[in-house]
DNA sequence: TAGATTGTTAATCGATTAACAATC
DNA sequence: TAGATTGTTAATCGATTAACAATC
């Protein structure tokens, strides 16, 4: 099935298309060319004909992509039609805010249980989800094995979390824990660090264009970009 | 000063080098070797070297890198010593808990005004940082000309955000809604987008190992990793 | 048919790795 | 000095782009 080793980045471009076929179905188009697909993208229509060609020939010559058909075949190759049941630990306020999140669900990805070491918030639900105390997080996932993990812990707790699901069978985390987690190699993590985005972000502010100390405004009210 | 272009992952790299000399030295480390610097992070101690000199020499052969002195040139490299304001635009779930988030704080990177629809949000403070009405961002923008923003809206509004964001002047934006969105090309963009990473975790795992459609169990109880 | 667009190959570009002289 | 480690160059590796024959 997989001839070479497909780029990491081939499998985020994936994504995009993906989001650009939905909006294209949901205005009624039917077919959609490689250029279409890639236009606000910053991605060449050549781009993605080789990304796609790793997984298979899914266009017509002359034609383009047939839309929902294009889109059923990424949502394939990236699992999408599988349900993946997961566990939360740590639903302090951004733990709520994920538990609340609808993103979630849509995607066939189900948050079972959440765990925290507050006692007020055990017993409760948040998001649908009930929360359970943080201690049984080994005895629960020895009764309910999830592969995936969403650890919303302080940093300082994260790295203990981490080391629990891995024992617990835990083979992919989402880490929203501003910290850089030790995992065996096995496990797939993708860590949303927002100190990092923010960082990279700076680097890039600080360095764009002749951008002084003090933002460049026209003091008569405009703004200079 | 920048001799070549440097790779956006260099950057990212520089954060992770940063993180871990930031526990080096609350361990009193003096001195850290770029295999240290490196050893959990997926990346030979040859990168490291390689990115540091992009931007200088920082260390003494036969030595390694004395830990505050690198932290700091990083720091400076990444433009942390600025401080950055920024506001953030839906103060809903989501946008509480980065209201409420220190991480932004923690790197000169002040929120100094949220917006949102809701009446009953507006004149609040939330994580200390006032909500003011949506309608009045544009207009704010004007007096307070800010570079950054942080758009925590739900999908279906996070375009319109960015146009008025982008005609307001802003030229960096951290993303949080679900949205692929349109921006000129000068906007720094850093979407932290959870179901895009979803899917990349789902189709990494989808692939990873013999894993059946249910998690392999061992009926006994125990776990097969 | 003429025009359009795919799938794929070859050429280009860029990033990572390995190696080692210079240095402490 | 002997051992260790940097900074940097050259070699390798991989990903992107350009081009075009095949196809609708």
């Amino acid at each position: 099935m997989r001839e070479k080793r497909i780029p990491v980045e081939t499998v985020r471009r994936l994504s995009l298309y993906l989001r650009t076929l939905r909006l294209f179905e949901r205005r009624g188009a039917r077919v959609i060319s490689s250029a279409e697909l890639t236009r606000h993208l910053d991605i060449t229509g050549a781009q993605a004909r080789r990304d796609l060609a790793y997984f298979g020939s899914f266009g017509q010559p002359g034609v383009g992509y047939y839309v929902g058909h294009l889109r059923e075949k990424i949502e394939a190759i990236l699992g999408l039609h599988r349900n993946w049941e997961a566990v939360l630990v740590g639903a302090g306020k951004l733990g709520t805010a994920l538990l609340e999140y609808p993103g979630f669900r849509r995607y066939n990805f189900r948050l079972v249980a959440a765990f925290d070491r507050d006692r007020g918030k055990v017993g409760r639900l948040i998001g649908g989800v009930p929360v359970r105390p943080a201690g049984e997080l080994s005895s629960f996932l020895r009764r309910q094995p999830v592969k995936i993990a969403v650890i919303a812990v302080p940093g300082r707790a994260a790295q203990a979390v981490a080391d629990c699901l891995v024992a617990g069978g835990v083979s992919a985390i989402l880490n929203f824990a501003p910290r850089y987690l030790d995992f065996p190699a096995h496990v797939q993590i993708k860590s949303l660090d927002m100190a990092m985005e923010i960082e990279g972000l700076i680097y890039h502010l600080a360095r764009s264009g002749p951008a002084a100390e003090e933002p460049p405004v026209d003091r008569d009210g405009g703004v200079v970009i």
